[in-house]
DNA sequence: CCGGCTTTGAAAAAGATTTGCACAAAGGGT
DNA sequence: ACCCTTTGTGCAAATCTTTTTCAAAGCCGG
């Protein structure tokens, strides 16, 4: 996924311009030093403005953007633009690790609640094992009954998925609590599913929900931050998420993100697998999506 | 509203023109729907380009481009490189418009679903009126009451938010339902906090809640994608997440994102003003995260 | 000091972008 | 049904940007 980046269509203007510095001089040395200097400002501005910045004429930018390999100078404004943007994102999800503290102001948490986020959804792009998740899709579509159980912040993604399956007509429950694991799990048999959500992987409550379900002939799935923790154990299937435990902010955030992310790669597997005629009557109109927004 | 801007760089062209989409017709529609189509080829582009390709004539591409606000097509057209270099940098696709399909592979879901929500992060972030948001804060924290409210999928966040707070001491309740809509907002006074979250901004009951809380004389709070709905008219403080309603899977996805964005920044910004005693004795230790993992 | 070579900027040419204007279509009030 | 305002559109002129052309200036080995 997240690799080939690079020779995607453009060359990089920036490195292209740092290798020929040394071969530069003069005029079009200094409109390559422009260029390294502020590409931020000549991705923004005209051929005009650079050549100003760089005290020469407009005529030797044009010919320092064919020398370096560009069509021209709008090839390799296009270029350096796009380049700028990959730096921005860059620069954007780097500030990870930043712990959320105190006294910080809201700016800063806004800022820092989003970019580990966003991280965490990168993370879990490149963990979650997708035949794994096409496994449980269809174990779920063909289910006579679907349990799922999450505690405390791990019923928020868990209760998610379970409204959302609930919407289109999955025979599924939700369950939390001691007395709702003991129950839910010995309801379950063969053919059936007992889904999980267990950030530490190590709730004695959900292991026992687990280790019921298993027992009663059902496949169990766990979505968990640690996989080899005993709910990684006891499970059929365990995905992880991505994004380990961890006792700050930045990390509980990042894996709530990530949990919620795996749970709504199932439901839409799922809805893919479920006759038209459960989906298709939704105030969006047939054809279109399979499920109503307030889902 | 008029503070972000500045926290987001430039803004967004591909969330402009999607924003804009309903409120054109005609020639600028075509050239809106030609840069969410394939916004590559129009970042590399001239404007006589992108207006054959749209059917239409350059001087409409101009006026979509101030329309958009933007200071002209080159400015866009900046923007848009930049844009497009952001997704190349994250491995995935800058595609907003693009919708999941019921054939997709799950591959494919999985980026589609994280890009999604990755941008819609981005988006908040450029949305949310961080004044507002310290100073419902400061509501929540100083209230007698806060009572949470949320429908179906507006639920999660609601709920989200709910858990968190009462984990740190918050005197707050969860609602849904029309008769919970009725009797939550009628215990409500002056000082106290009604909170809801509704991504339509028109739901009924939810409406009737916020109506029955401020006539009480508490502080009305929405989080919501449509600032201009009904909700937008009645709250005394309305969130923009950033992320407008829309049908399709990927809009849905990204408006859920964005919403539990925005209740995870008023968790933080409460808990910094809670009293270390509420918060310190947690499993994490002392100095460490004023918020247990599970919450 | 001279001729060939390269580099450079000025200016013309070509192209891109914006603006002014007229016209046509759509909606609203009488 | 009519007119009137409003809005959107394309054409064309005007402005700005970019490329190309061309001559002048600097450099170097004879």
């Amino acid at each position: 996924m997240g690799n080939d980046v690079d020779r995607a269509g453009t060359p990089s203007p920036l490195q292209l311009a740092k290798r020929a510095l040394p071969d530069l001089n003069g005029a079009m040395l200094r409109v390559a030093e422009q260029i390294l200097a502020n590409p931020d400002d000549v991705a923004r501005g005209s051929i005009t403005k650079l050549a100003e910045a760089a005290q020469t004429s407009a005529a030797t930018v044009t010919r320092l953007s064919t020398h370096l390999g560009f069509a021209g100078y709008p090839a390799l404004r296009a270029a350096l633009a796009m380049e700028v943007g990959r730096g921005l994102e860059a620069g954007w999800a780097s500030d990870i690790g930043l712990a959320i503290g105190p006294a910080d102001p809201p700016e800063q948490v806004l800022n820092v609640l989003a970019s580990t986020q966003a991280n965490a959804l990168r993370n879990a792009l490149a963990s979650i094992d997708l035949n794994a998740a096409t496994r449980v899709a269809d174990a779920i579509a063909g289910a006579r009954r679907t349990h799922i159980y999450g505690e405390w912040g791990d019923a928020i993604p868990a209760r998610e998925l379970y409204i959302r399956l609930l919407r289109i007509g999955i025979p599924v429950w939700f369950f939390d609590g001691p007395q709702s694991a003991q129950i839910a799990g010995g309801l379950l048999g063969p053919g059936d599913v007992a889904l999980v959500v267990t950030r530490s992987g190590t709730d004695s409550t959900t292991l026992d929900f687990v280790r019921r379900s298993s027992a009663q002939g059902a496949l169990s799935v766990a979505i968990t931050g640690v996989v080899s923790s005993p709910v990684g154990e006891l499970a059929d299937v365990t995905f992880d998420t991505g994004t380990p435990v961890g006792g700050t902010w930045t990390e509980f955030f990042a894996g709530r993100a990530s949990d919620t992310l795996t749970a709504g790669l199932l439901f839409v597997l799922v809805a893919q697998r479920v006759p038209d005629h459960l989906t298709a009557n939704h105030p969006n109109g047939p054809g279109q999506p399979v499920v109503h927004p307030d889902t």
